[in-house]
DNA sequence: GCCTAGGTCCCGTTA
DNA sequence: TAACGGGGCCTAGGC
């Protein structure tokens, strides 16, 4: 990994045009290619990238200046990354190694186990079927009985937004065309969230 | 902006656990308290990170072993990165200065300007009525009227999605039902991306 | 290989 | 301020 501290601009074109003014900034490169432009704020996020596969060549502009040009996996073509250096304050290397990765836990699918292990907690009485029940417009986290034989279809997320709510919706109304799910009563839905935002609450009384 | 290459071992607890084991990685300071911990690979974003606002505290373990704690804006109560430093091998110090920003350009909503400016290239004889239409559920983001008088309402999406038809679906059940606008007859729509999800080709032609 | 859904999403804009 | 919607999203999992 190399570290420069450099006054630079920086212009992006690709997907989208973005233009970074001269200031002195951090230019990460990593050693499979890709560049990271830092400012000293802001969030995880740099100002400016280039994602790998990448190749910086480091150049010099008609007018003497030095230019690093980084092209993406497309190369020439495709995303390109210009950088104008016009003071470099320190420019260092480091050898690493590869990293033995991250372990996560406690994400939507942990959650989702949780209530298939426990699906009482949801409503007195009811019983899982299966998890990620499939359908033709995609699996149903949750398919569940109640104590009176009725099925209840549960959509599990972390944070409860409108789209999951229509997803739901989606699902019980193709749930409640297969006559086989429907011979105790029509289908239910349950929405399960950590987190419930008011417009998707509105919605899921309608 | 503090840069610390170290061999070092990162734990976070927050909205979920995450573990990483000893290696050798980059600790970027920034001067907000935010703190990334890159490796030598993968894409912009960090292994592991704490968001401003946020404070880092160096302390040393019962064992004799060198930790720095970092707290997100809830204090000690909240999201917590703890690192367990083994071994520095750099540690550097840089000012920056404030960053001027970036400017963009090229997403959604310069989309919806070139669309606005030429309606006609959406369907032949289309005229722009006012972008940002407003209703109760949120702006539509084109109302046009078609050659023979009837209301269109166009979604601009940069990536055709199955929310977008869904949003669209909701703006024309809600426009059809304001009779000064069904006049010359029903509100059609028009979904215009850039690219179409098959999903939600599916949707909307249902 | 494409496509879908989730994220410690981040981030801007608006009510 | 809170909430909503987009992103050069990125990334993992399924088909």
């Amino acid at each position: 990994m190399r570290l420069v501290i450099a006054r630079c601009q920086v212009d992006y074109a690709g997907r989208l045009t973005a233009h970074l003014p001269m200031a002195t900034r951090l230019i990460m490169v990593k050693n499979d290619g890709s560049v990271l432009v830092h400012s000293d704020g802001g969030s995880y996020k740099p100002l400016n990238w280039m994602s790998p596969p990448a190749r910086l060549r480091e150049g010099v502009t008609e007018d003497g200046r030095v230019e690093w040009t980084v092209h993406g996996k497309d190369g020439p073509d495709g995303d390109t990354l210009r950088i104008l250096v016009d003071e470099v304050l320190s420019d260092s290397s480091h050898d690493l190694g590869l990293d033995p990765g991250l372990q996560k836990d406690g994400v939507e699918k942990h959650l989702q186990e949780l209530l298939a292990d426990h699906p009482g907690t949801l409503a007195p009485g009811l019983t899982l079927v299966r998890r990620e029940y499939p359908t033709a417009i995609g699996p149903v986290d949750l398919l569940c009985r109640d104590d009176r034989g009725s099925c209840v279809a549960v959509e599990v997320k972390r944070r409860g937004d409108i789209d999951g709510v229509e997803q739901l919706t989606r699902y019980l109304e193709l749930l409640n065309r297969d006559s086989t799910l429907c011979l105790n009563g029509s289908v239910r839905g349950i929405f399960a969230a950590q987190e419930i935002r008011p417009q998707a609450r509105v919605l899921a009384t309608d």
